[in-house]
DNA sequence: TATTGTTATACTCTATAACTATA
DNA sequence: TATAGTTATAGAGTATAACAATA
């Protein structure tokens, strides 16, 4: 069954492989009440690059009507908050506040540990490599 | 922008190269009426392996009831059929008619095309590589 | 008792279009 | 005329529980 037409399919094992990584992700951010999409935009804040929503819809592929709706759930719940841009009135810049910093470090950790319990039958080498050849394929630019 | 906590994130790589992919994939299928995960039915049907409902939704992480409603999609359009199992009549075998057959072939053909131009950016052997890698990873077993 | 396929339901995610305020 | 954010809506994907037939 594993030697399938899609075994040497690099989308079906991408798939595959996502969609594993997902339910991990999602058990690890479940005690935070964060789901893998809130804590993307935790983690795409937290380094203090002011990232505008259309900057946050575009990195993490998402509508930016999606983000109104994920910002407005972190902003009520006093993780991030909006900033207006003071050179184009339009955009909102999104900040993250010390309660969100906190949240997101711990939620981080988390993350961490199960990634590191998922792909534990791989060597440091085979992680790191395959870290490089998915940053290709994720930002093929 | 690129270079936020998230891009030496595993899972994160994982996530948006997969989107990328999915993307390409359903462009690639639209015009054969077919969606990622009916092909990916198609894709497993195809090798006469005759699985089981439940070996499918196991294969391709879909829950038992998914696979219900994409098998009668499938079956509607002459694509498959099931087979009762002579040894257990609980289940159903499924199995690949031959316009399914056919249909699968060119559809296989265009994803093919696509995923070659997606990853048109990596060489043979890093395309090589990347798929050990996920295949450690889909399927850690 | 446990398992296969099935039905039903609710929730999340994704995609699209249209609107407003600014540029 | 184009862009940032917003609202609304519909469709696809996901998760869960319960049931009948069979093992």
């Amino acid at each position: 069954m594993r030697a399938s037409a899609l075994k040497d399919d690099v989308s079906f094992l991408l798939a595959r492989a996502n969609a594993l990584s997902l339910s991990a992700g999602h058990a690890a951010l479940a005690p935070f009440n964060l789901r893998v999409r809130s804590y993307s935009i935790l983690a795409l804040v937290a380094d203090d690059i002011r990232p505008s929503q259309r900057d946050i819809a575009e990195h993490l592929r998402l509508d930016p009507s999606q983000v109104v709706s994920l910002i407005d759930d972190l902003q009520t719940r006093g993780l991030v908050k909006r900033d207006p841009d003071p050179t184009d009135r339009r955009t909102n810049v999104v900040v993250m506040t010390d309660e969100g910093r906190e949240l997101f470090r711990s939620a981080h950790d988390a993350v961490r540990a199960a990634e590191r319990d998922l792909h534990s039958h791989l060597s440091p080498d085979q992680r790191e490599r395959l870290s490089e050849l998915l940053l290709l394929v994720a930002f093929p630019d």
